[in-house]
DNA sequence: ATTAAATAGGACTAGAATAGTCCACATTAT
DNA sequence: ATAATGTGGACTATTCTAGTCCTATTTAAT
């Protein structure tokens, strides 16, 4: 189901919150009673965040975080990228040092067209966009008849 | 890293092996010994294939696999679906019925976006360009200063 | 008819990855 | 000092994935 982790997503919750109140620090503490994920998670993925400067921290009592940057300026390809690592769909793709697969493999390496276009896609969406109130369907359906061109 | 599954890389493997001969059957077996992948296992990917008409099946002595239609429609996204399942990013964006999230969720909904921009990443390619001589360099960068814009 | 060569379906196991928690330490406001 | 907070890393339990195997079904060849 080409999955984020589940931490990804968190991390968009609380980024989220953040981003509606940017002009206060925010401890892990309150993020976690406004969002509803344990504490412990929720230091866990800040502390995530801060390492790839997505989030700046302040230590000490009073201490919290604040977001690095505007949300404008805050790709979701960063958000994953902080809590996933590079962006590579396959092993193969983030790096093509031991390949060892038998005869099939040296063909088909356009894996790196395909990331390429799927990196582009999650850059060009931002926090910013991720905060406005979705104008979306009760469902988004992909239609099946759709993967027959 | 976002990752796909083994299965599925197999899978281009496999088919892309396949599109190189479209005109005779391929069993199991024979497909197993070109591509260094174990039997067990191509039969795995294969019936999965099958079930989601990715390509067809003949059973019986003699019988085989064919790709269900030319490598220009079979799409990466139809391939990652057989293998995967529906392409969403997160159960969230799944399916919207059953989310406990406590406040933070109904205001970021925009996953919907970014799962069709992902797909339509996906279903622009196919398994025609995949098998396309790579003209790839050495090792892809997706530079980390890009992250930041 | 019988046999051999295939696919179909599903159960099962081992290993890897993920989620989630916790602890000891460092820092800073009061 | 003390309390509140972030930092770093270890650890565990659970879930997911990869991979194998077994039995049933289908069909060609003899």
């Amino acid at each position: 189901m080409l999955k984020l982790s589940k931490l990804t997503d968190y991390a968009t919750v609380i980024l989220s919150y953040m981003a509606k109140d940017q002009t206060n620090m925010h401890a892990a503490q309150e993020v976690s009673d406004e969002t509803g994920i344990t504490q412990p998670t929720v230091s866990k993925i800040l502390k995530l965040l801060v390492r790839a400067k997505v989030v700046t921290s302040v230590r000490g009592a009073k201490g919290g975080y604040l977001l690095a940057r505007s949300p404008e300026k805050i790709t979701v390809a960063a958000v994953i990228n902080a809590l996933e690592g590079p962006i590579a769909l396959t092993e193969c793709s983030a790096s093509h040092k031991h390949c060892d697969q038998a005869s099939g493999c040296d063909i088909q390496g356009n894996w790196g067209l395909i990331n390429q276009k799927i990196f582009n896609a999650l850059e060009s969406v931002t926090l910013a966009d991720m905060i406005m109130p979705a104008k979306q369907p009760e469902e988004i359906f992909i239609p099946v008849s759709s993967l027959y061109r």
